[in-house]
DNA sequence: ATGGGGGCCTGCCGGC
DNA sequence: TGCCGGCAGGCCCCCA
């Protein structure tokens, strides 16, 4: 459930029973995932109070007491599923264990976390908090869509005389972070734009246009809670409704929901994913 | 250096 | 009902 406003989403839901709470007891069931597990996980998270519940791009950053910072990326299946009410004196409100429980924290005020990822494309590492940003994952990223470094100039530079199709182009981390498949093709909709247009191409104007429509999309979802495509509160543990705002995203062969649109919504597939688009309202 | 394709995993859905 | 192919919100690696 990975796209921004899901991992945001995601974060503030675990805010308020994580935050200021300490880990009493870590139980890692898998520590082979896309990654494998930091050496020690369990025994480095228990004890340890969490001080800061952090977003950056599609990860979650749990700063902890002991100057270690836990990273969590959801992949494409990851949910991290809360259960047990907070300050509850007895704990038997927890959900039966599911197969894909990789990880789970139990948290001093009761409340359980659990890791539940069925494609085992998520991670999670322990790294120094002072140098987190260094981390070989957050490195390369490139801006936050609503932080002061994602402006129209920089991103009119930074996409002049690419070769390849600005649908590519936004779903590069090093360019903006934080969006995926579902708001790229949003945002592309919005903006007019083809999403086989070559980056390089579009005129600066258009470009730059496109700053303000990124800002727009992701807030608008982060407001609806993120989208959540499967069965609700299953499998996203976000109860998001975005979906129902989609415009062109899984829409193939339905009509454009432009007023006066004639246009069918389209599907190309780029570099391995499925571009949706109006054909008449994106050139 | 940059762009495209394959691979990693499992689950689900539609078609036969 | 059962099997099979296709598809899935991400990201890394390798090759041209």
């Amino acid at each position: 459930m990975p796209e921004l406003p899901e991992v945001e989403t995601v974060r503030r839901g675990l805010d308020p029973v994580m935050t200021g709470q300490v880990v009493a007891q870590a139980q890692v069931n898998r520590p082979d995932l896309r990654r494998p597990l930091p050496p020690g996980m369990a025994e480095r998270l228990t004890g340890q109070r969490v001080e800061r519940l952090r977003r950056r791009s599609k990860y979650i950053l749990a700063d902890l007491s002991s100057g270690e910072t836990l990273l969590i990326h959801l992949g494409m299946s990851g949910r991290m599923l809360v259960s047990g009410a907070p300050l509850a004196r007895f704990h038997h409100d927890h959900p039966a264990p599911q197969k894909h429980d990789h990880v789970v924290l139990t948290m001093a005020n009761g409340v359980r976390i659990t890791f539940n990822d069925a494609r085992r494309f998520g991670t999670m590492d322990l790294i120094a908090t002072v140098s987190a940003d260094r981390h070989p994952l957050l490195a390369g990223l490139g801006p936050e869509p609503f932080g002061n470094d994602f402006d129209e100039t920089r991103l009119v530079a930074r996409l002049k005389g690419r070769a390849t199709p600005i649908k590519s182009a936004l779903l590069d981390q090093r360019v903006v972070a934080g969006l995926g498949n579902i708001y790229v093709c949003e945002t592309l909709f919005r903006a007019g734009v083809h999403p086989a247009r070559q980056a390089g191409d579009l005129p600066a104007m258009r470009v730059a246009g496109l700053v303000a429509i990124i800002r727009q999309v992701l807030s608008e979802a982060i407001g609806a809670g993120g989208s959540s495509l499967r069965d609700y509160r299953q499998s996203d543990g976000a109860l998001g409704y975005f979906q129902h705002s989609f415009h062109v995203y899984g829409r193939e062969g339905l009509s454009c929901r432009t007023p006066g649109c004639p246009g069918t919504i389209a599907r190309l597939v780029q570099s391995g994913r499925s571009s949706f688009f109006c054909p008449v309202c994106q050139t």
